[in-house]
DNA sequence: TCAAATAGGTTTAGATTCGATACTATCGGT
DNA sequence: ACCGATAGTATCGAATCTAAACCTATTTGA
């Protein structure tokens, strides 16, 4: 019986999944956007600054970064995101939303209607990073739930990569090099 | 605090979806199929009588009938379903499984793990009904939870809306005129 | 009864995307 | 200075997607 009720989570995050896309794409169309537009647009609004790059992405999306490359330039075009090299190392564009690619990731969150769902939030977390260790996926986790991140004080964090300052707006964003604790 | 739950499990929810559909992309690609093909094979094994039509798939999936009719067309030329005409409304053919197709999915079940993640199916199927509710979006749930489904004796079931007799089997299938009970 | 409307499905055309490959530029180490 | 690895872009062919037109079967309704 236990194989059973695997295959019926199997199948719900099946569902669950179609669900979601039907809704991203009824919304993409609406707004005259293409599907993976407006998943690199949502993407944007929730990664930390080590992850807004081509390639971070193209692992979050499964999709190759030439593939993401040019949906970033028509992005760009329309006036969504900006792209700016880092001064560090000049091979790194870092992405980030403008006024208009602002506004559609906070118009997808009210078009889509979650209400009452947020007792879940626990169980969703955990099932993600189950499935995450189960397949041996990259991370994409928010620093908070990170073992490199460190907490020297209250609302203190620093990153145990890259050895930075981390604000408490900053470890709510996820990250693509994240680790569970 | 209340929108900001909110938007936690919608983040969740993206990136559950991401998750999955990366890695039913990566079981795709090493089976030398594409991610519609796969899907459309899921779908076909879990789906009942009323539901096994171009029409049914192009809901469930999101995409236009156009669509899913080329990638059933490819589907049934590799042998991996059959079509058969309805013999009462010839407007309408029924679409099943071959061996390979059957051979497919559970491959599919055996590659994504999910361990330890059973005790979520309840909540999922709640989450699930609770977003269909609050998204007007059509059924696709099982006999069992539907408000149409009668059980005249133990293990007896009959549909409300076709007035047939279902078996037991029948009754764990997804049917795309569910509605919740 | 019979024409009109509707519904299931296919086909076509044009645009878009995807993946693979090749290419440029930069960084890091030796 | 060289070499391998990494970030990103450009290009090409194959495949897919959407929208609309189209065909056929069924249902509606006067």
């Amino acid at each position: 019986m236990g194989e059973s009720n695997i295959n019926a989570v199997s199948q719900w995050l099946e569902r669950l999944s179609a669900l979601h896309r039907n809704l991203i794409r009824k919304f993409a169309t609406e707004e005259g956007l293409q599907f993976v537009h407006v998943e690199i647009l949502q993407y944007l609004s929730v990664c930390n600054r080590y992850s807004d790059t081509t390639q971070a992405i193209s692992d979050y999306l499964g999709q190759t970064k030439g593939s993401i490359s040019q949906s970033l330039r028509i992005l760009e075009e329309k006036k969504f995101v900006k792209r700016l090299q880092d001064t560090a190392d000049r091979r790194v564009f870092h992405l980030s939303l403008l006024p208009k690619g602002i506004a559609v990731t906070s118009r997808m969150l009210e078009s889509i209607q979650l209400d009452g769902a947020d007792k879940l939030e626990p169980q969703l977390k955990d099932l993600l990073s189950s499935i995450q260790k189960k397949n041996e996926l990259k991370g994409f986790g928010t620093c908070l739930s990170c073992r490199f991140n460190q907490s020297p004080g209250k609302n203190q964090f620093v990153c145990g990569i890259t050895k930075e300052k981390l604000s408490l707006e900053d470890v709510k964003k996820i990250c693509r090099e994240h680790e569970a604790s």
